[in-house]
DNA sequence: TTGAAAGCGCTAACAA
DNA sequence: TTGTTAGCGCTTTCAA
């Protein structure tokens, strides 16, 4: 079933079904009913891929990322697919597992399948393979200084109040859990943290550990550093995945959380209000962020927006109960 | 640039750039390193439209979901994206909030697009809906009359598991935590969880009550049955997510988990190890289940698979530190 | 207001 | 082994 048929069966051309579906002026009304009338019978409806090889569009929009399972990543995706789909396009969902060969590999494939344009995550993708990128990108978490555009998280700041926090609060001694050495959120985290406390009498290069932005090794590697260093009294971790970690490290040597040992995180995924204790984090507007990536991609997609933005967000200290 | 460009630079025409492009036997190899030669020096790429178009195939398949915020979907979508991945297919991700109409609205945007086949977990969806879907389809966690593959998971044996343990463990009145009413895994969940204990002596309506499939709901609900029925000594959650609720409301009444309340999910989310204490619960095989579905969808798309199959998985007890 | 026809970039049947 | 050409389903220009 295609346009010609229905324009057959109308009696009319093709041109005329066309100007028909793309609710064009010049159709004679009587004529346009009768072409409608047609169009419901058959169920007829047009071919996108057509469209898209006329247009050179193809309405779709990819997503590049670690790793959906993820758990900041979900909250992100969801954000950008509802965007997306509200403006009438669909989302490719990419996991990439922070890996070179596989990004590559995707943005060949998207590219190919003339995707519109990309939101990229990625730590490992090189300026010059950026600039590269046959579409529009939007690259999230990381400032460029490839000709795109960037959306980042203020460090800075969010390291300051929460190291400042842990202080207000009365602790004498304040770790980081740190996140893996190639990614650059966590490359600042740690630089600014050791900004805040370098300068303290308690500092010690021991109270700075890594976890990886994993799970189990953050379980690791706290249960280590309390068990060296049990006057620690406060702990800034680099993502709220490892600050779980350090719960579950601290509930299993028994340290309480959060009278002996206040525990901050950083990111604000939903999760965080269902460990226990609750996790205190700076939290990100991870859906506002999203919905903000998706209006600049298409925003050049469209052609309105020409020039190339840099976006910075936001921390917002939350509350719980880790911290005291 | 387009074929007809490489052909011009290669002195050949296009049928024989084609045949270069799609391996086919009948090149010289003289003919073939030319042409490869210019298509290397153009870094030209085949247009992925324009083979769509032609063969009316588009190697993209949807994932229709209620929520990828859902801590299990991301778990699904990571196994369904990379297996489809691995077979050169692209994946389009859907979020429907179980809303009839988005979903009616994505399968229509997706069979426009010409996307291949579409996994689909839904509860809303009417089987006649199914069968109208102009594709092939794999209908996850729901058995259906309609001409589709169907894969679930054995709820029966799965509660029955769970229920058994509680009781092996000591546990002398078991109460069931369950989700929305018209969720199919759910009504499954409870009709069996009363198969198994209204014989009981100890039994009692009272003991099920429901937590919506949502955090919230379920602590809130579930500080109310704690205070109600200060004697029950195990609980049955439709899924982790409200094992988690129930979790924190045992925390927040000083209920001692799993000392005096055993608390058993159903799912496997990984977030299960997260939590303190750890979850026991029935895990599910998300990753092989995504993997099948996949499988099954690009069988019957690439037609060797023409019969529609069913296929049962089942669950599997992981303890944890939430039961005695 | 409508239709004929070219063309988006590719593949494949057919001919040479 | 290679080229010519029709055609996938649509949109749009140009002419009527």
């Amino acid at each position: 079933m295609n346009i010609k048929k229905v324009a057959e069966l109308a009696g009319v051309s093709t041109a005329t079904v066309s100007r028909v579906l793309n609710n064009k002026e010049n159709v004679n009304l009587h004529t346009k009913n009768k072409v409608e009338n047609v169009i419901n019978e058959l169920k007829y409806e047009p071919n996108d891929v057509a469209r898209m090889l006329y247009k050179g569009r193809s309405n779709m929009i990819a997503l590049l990322m670690p790793d959906i399972t993820n758990p900041f990543f979900p909250e992100l995706a969801r954000a950008i697919e509802d965007e997306a789909e509200k403006e009438g396009y669909a989302c490719i969902l990419c996991n990439t597992d922070g890996n070179h060969l596989k990004e590559k590999n995707y943005i060949k494939a998207i590219t190919q399948k003339q995707v519109d344009g990309v939101i990229i995550v990625s730590n490992t993708i090189s300026e010059n393979e950026i600039d590269e990128i046959n579409m529009p990108v939007v690259m999230l978490d990381r400032k460029t200084k490839a000709n795109v555009h960037s959306i980042t998280i203020d460090n800075q700041s969010g390291v300051k109040n929460a190291i400042s926090y842990l202080k207000s609060l009365g602790c004498k001694k304040i770790g980081h859990l740190k996140g893996p050495k190639d990614d650059i959120n966590a490359q600042q985290r740690e630089y600014y943290y050791l900004k805040e406390v370098n300068q303290e009498k308690w500092f010690d290069l021991d109270l700075l550990y890594s976890g990886d932005y994993d799970f189990d090794t953050s379980v690791k590697a706290t249960k280590k550093i309390l068990t060296n260093h049990s006057d620690i009294d406060g702990l800034f971790a680099g993502n709220d995945l490892m600050a779980f970690g350090a719960l579950k490290a601290a509930h299993d040597l028994k340290v309480d959380v959060p009278n002996s040992l206040s525990v901050i995180g950083f990111d604000g995924i939903s999760f965080g209000k269902t460990v226990i204790p609750s996790l205190t984090t700076m939290e990100q507007p991870i859906y506002e962020i999203g919905v903000y990536a998706v209006k600049t991609l298409l925003g050049q997609i469209d052609g309105r927006e020409t020039l190339y933005t840099h976006k910075n967000f936001f921390t917002k200290l939350k509350k719980r109960e880790s911290t005291r």
